[in-house]
DNA sequence: ATACTTTGTACGAAGTGTGGACAATATGCT
DNA sequence: AGCATATTGTCCACACTTCGTACAAAGTAT
């Protein structure tokens, strides 16, 4: 039960019932590709007649095209449908602190080409050397069909209506206007979006669903940082600010460590790869230097390792992991009591250890948990799908074209 | 940006604009009423020919009525339409621990009937009593229009689309259908929701808008326990098992005091009513038997008389006012980072001494809040109004008549 | 061959918003 | 008083929807 904004509306036109029903038979065909007219008009519970139409419309539009003949048992043999994704190419950037990946990929996700370079931290130079390395990437990859967009997952704060990077600590970047000048260098329509909420929108628009895919869903992913994405009715929750969704700085007791963000206590501060680590070898984090919590980040020893150690007999490595997999579950409850999502989807390093932790990590959240539903909340591992963030900063620029048209 | 969920959408059918502009023109006429059909045109950027078919439909379905003719310095002068609320009415009720508010009101939460009397907790008595008393009140006030429903405010977790009343620990109601045994007594349609929510859908439907309202904002009321509501888009955030929104239980600290909900370190145990004279007086709220918690619960000494302390210059009383408005302060910045809400409204008795309190709620907030901006979130006191509870119960019935249609 | 089934298209009917014309109503100016 | 001007509210042809039905196309079963 929605309000209508009354400031802010769009009344129908004559035109609007078609746009809408467009949009669903999009939705459909992705959904149960590849569909006859006839199955697609039974899906929409419309007749054939509209469903041919509105068929017709998406050839016109390029956005499906006709297929194989299919079988049937009986009568005439349907003509099959397919989304158009091959020609509709993405350039999808993830900037890292060691390294940024660039992948060309259509909007389905599928990679036509891949690199990897070191992270350069200025603007500017930033921006022409991109500019000159989606040119190359298309060159050498002898790339025909069109680019649509770039799409950028930043490890930090964003503002993704303005395309401001409000704050990115683990690139130094701030208050940085990256949108508009690198559009302005490509020629290209440019999203930016915080890393955690990209792979989100990943989980949310490029995930072809086997099983049904949930409308309200919370995506976790434990790295460095930790990032969170909430989904809403099939909507990413951005918030007034574009800022929401920072659970990863909720905190689980006032006086707990200090964290990055300034305050001290956070989930992130007792679950990060960082905190895990800081555990095992009784680092203090509080009195980190950043000197060494840099070192600590370039350095050799790594979460995988230590979950490696703890499988190998460990004790203390093992201790370290299930500390960390009971904060993990007690913070999840906080996120189950707030959002009450259908399930939660788990991404990092720590994942990788999920036989080990999964009891503790649900017993903690059963703990805290207000329902005994919540408390068995389904918790998912994000598939093992390649560069998760890649896929997000992809749907950045494929998304639109499959999203509810705006209506009341 | 919404994804569209291809297991459950509506297509549009042929009159599907014509319900989403009739919806818009009622909230419209709503906001802005007594207005013109001209006026009503230009508002929704549509030609007068559409809005007056709108309007003639909409005075068929009694929804509005033509008033006086208004005045205009040129020209033909405008007829007036207003919304028809005055012979809509709702029951309304409020159950609480100690009393139980029974109201009859309009559409608009204009109070045509109220009383109160003793809470019943015998399930089948207090639905046959309830169902006596609306009689009654009918009758006895000569209430001649029709009686749309009737809209229930349980302190307590709430199933809102069953109707069950998950577990109401102040009443010590569990697992209760309330809803369909009270539909059954009065034969009138019955909608029941939590406390906290209820207030919630009050100030979302019912605050007719001198300023502009809100599409994203949270509802927090101090009180015996804390509640919340949430609205993103103009929408409550129910969530998948309907038992979204409770902040109150987000901890502060993992090993503070232990809490009603069986938790401990929850904001609710560091920042009700019952936690701040237990700071006064220095009660172990961990130790507190439940005989003597009832007793603090029906003592003569309530949180405002200790606000009448502060004020008398009670050092003591004082000091448990500000660090209760401190932990507020810190609750909210977790509210502030993970919704980012436009504004927050603030209930409860505490708000009473909001004169005393603000500066150190807002500094606490500020101090957690990862954004300036978050931390500059505007912090209202929710409307003085009486009976936020009842007209909650109110909106319950009220809302669906002027929500937005869902499509797509 | 004939009956039957399914797919895909065509067409009139009914329900929309769009844009312009027009009557009704009131004010200001000559 | 008469006319120009301005605003409200209604009406109508038109373009664009979905809806229901009819029908051709294309195949299987007997």
């Amino acid at each position: 039960m929605r309000k209508i904004n009354t400031r802010d509306f769009r009344v129908a036109t004559r035109s609007t019932s078609r746009d809408i029903n467009r949009r669903i038979a999009l939705n459909v065909i992705h959904e149960h590709q590849p569909i006859s007219r006839a199955e697609l008009a039974r899906q929409m519970n419309v007749t054939r007649g509209v469903a041919g139409v509105l068929v017709q419309e998406l050839l016109d539009q390029d956005l499906i095209y006709e297929g194989a003949t299919g079988e049937a048992a009986f009568g005439r043999k349907p003509t099959l449908l397919h989304i158009k994704s091959h020609d509709r190419l993405v350039v999808a950037v993830d900037i890292r602190f060691s390294k940024t990946f660039v992948m060309v990929c259509d909007f389905s996700g599928r990679q036509l080409a891949l690199e990897a370079y070191d992270t350069i931290f200025s603007i500017p130079e930033f921006v022409r050397d991109l500019a000159a390395r989606v040119r190359r990437l298309i060159k050498t990859h002898a790339i025909t069909a069109g680019i649509e967009g770039i799409g950028l997952a930043v490890p930090g704060m964003v503002d993704q209506r303005t395309g401001r990077i409000l704050n990115a600590p683990a690139l130094g970047w701030r208050a940085v206007d990256l949108r508009n000048q690198l559009a302005a260098a490509t020629g290209l329509p440019v999203e930016i979006e915080n890393s955690g909420r990209a792979c989100t929108l990943a989980l949310l628009w490029l995930e072809r669903g086997e099983t049904t895919q949930p409308q309200n869903f919370v995506y976790v992913g434990v790295s460095d940082g930790v990032g969170v994405g909430i989904v809403v009715n099939g909507e990413l929750l951005r918030g007034s600010d574009h800022i929401a969704g920072e659970f990863a700085h909720v905190p689980l007791n006032l006086d707990g460590p200090r964290c990055m963000c300034g305050a001290s206590g956070c989930w992130e501060s007792y679950i990060s790869n960082l905190a895990t680590l800081s555990r095992y070898f009784g680092w203090d984090l509080s009195k980190l230097s950043p000197n060494k919590l840099h070192d600590a980040k370039q350095g050799s020893f790594t979460v995988l390792d230590l979950i490696a150690r703890a499988r190998a007999g460990d004790a203390k490595a093992m201790a370290a992991v299930q500390t960390t997999a009971r904060f993990l579950g007690l913070g999840l409850a906080t996120v189950v009591n707030v959002i009450n999502p259908e399930c939660i989807y788990l991404d990092g390093e720590i994942t990788t250890a999920w036989d080990l932790i999964e009891t503790t990590v649900t017993l903690a959240l059963g703990e805290r948990a207000l329902t005994e539903r919540g408390g068995q909340t389904p918790l998912h591992i994000a598939s093992t799908q390649e560069y998760p963030r890649l896929r997000g900063a992809a749907a950045l620029i494929a998304a639109p074209t499959f999203a509810a048209p705006r209506v009341a």
